[in-house]
DNA sequence: GTCTATAGAGTGATAGAC
DNA sequence: GTCTATCACTCTATAGAC
């Protein structure tokens, strides 16, 4: 019966998908064992930490999938323009054009943001870092960098606020077409 | 010993800070009886409806609160500016320069986002509406004054939502000033 | 036998409702 | 204050791979 199916890897995706759906709190034990179809012993198994432990692994899974996706090709593309068009095709294709909602937008706005503020904290900073890296290479001053890489953060995440409000997902594509405009100086 | 101090409407307030503070999930009875000072028969002779009771009328005090100071004179004040600049400096009191949470828009991202989607909705639509109504008295065309709308108002939430990720409050007036000089056109 | 993945009954605490 | 349901979590038991 043993070792059949689950690495702990396959279930991070599964744990990512409750908790954006039911937040933090409303992620009950009992909905992540229904949507994983682990028993509790497996998901203590895999997360002895519990719910924290499993919300922070989803919070470093995410960050790594930008990092690599995202942060990287913003950091050392040689053509830092076609580093930030990528960008933009990736946050369009990760946040399912505006279908999909932030996890670390809605920690950072919830109850639970204390318990995750270092992990939401770097997330948000190394994309600015890395965005403002990127424009700098593109011939933008250090500090209109810093002021149009924070431009853009907050133009995604409140189209994503928007777009999930408004009931109106296009609200998001057409906001990043809008930011990547406005990087290429209008 | 009744009918000593409390009134439905003084504990609104009350209530808002606790969903703010803790996310809807996280607002237990519990913790609301202890801020309120109010005995759980009390809290549900006030809202019979429970918990959702309590958010519904939280966000029907908010929305309130923005028709009257905020929708209202961008739809009538004479002088379209006056309205729209007054729109900023009463925003970024509500939200305490950055320190504040909109709850309308954690509520937009996290799981309860369903029972109170009509309320959500309402809010941001009646707010774009109402400031596209006063960038077309200022002299823009519809179409220009749709878009300008979204995207102040999406960078207001992004804005929040930076603020509090990065533990940076400055973000949201720093946004609040560069939104309204791009409303002026530059 | 040992180790890892699994299942799920059972724990006390606390939830929301009344 | 009292109710029941559900919470997060623990524990024991077990199946199969080595």
């Amino acid at each position: 019966m043993a070792r059949l199916i689950a690495e702990r890897s396959d279930i991070i995706p599964l744990l990512a998908e409750v908790f954006r759906t039911y937040g933090f709190e409303g992620a009950s034990i009992a909905r992540i064992t229904e949507v994983t179809k682990l028993g509790k012993g497996s998901i203590y198994h895999f997360f002895p930490g519990g719910k924290d432990e499993m919300a922070g692994v989803v919070l470093d899974e995410i960050d790594n999938w930008f990092r690599v996706n995202v942060f990287k090709p913003l950091r050392e593309d040689p053509d830092a323009w076609h580093g930030i068009a990528h960008m933009f095709t990736q946050v369009q294709q990760y946040f399912l054009s505006g279908n999909r909602v932030c996890l670390v937008g809605a920690f950072a706005l919830g109850g639970e943001r204390d318990r995750f503020a270092s992990q939401v904290k770097a997330y948000f900073s190394e994309w600015d870092a890395a965005l403002a890296s990127a424009l700098v290479r593109a011939g933008q001053s250090p500090e209109a960098a810093k002021a149009l890489s924070k431009e853009t953060l907050g133009g995604i995440q409140g189209a994503l606020v928007l777009a999930r409000g408004l009931e109106k997902p296009d609200i998001f594509e057409a906001t990043l077409k809008r930011l990547q405009e406005r990087l290429r100086g209008e």
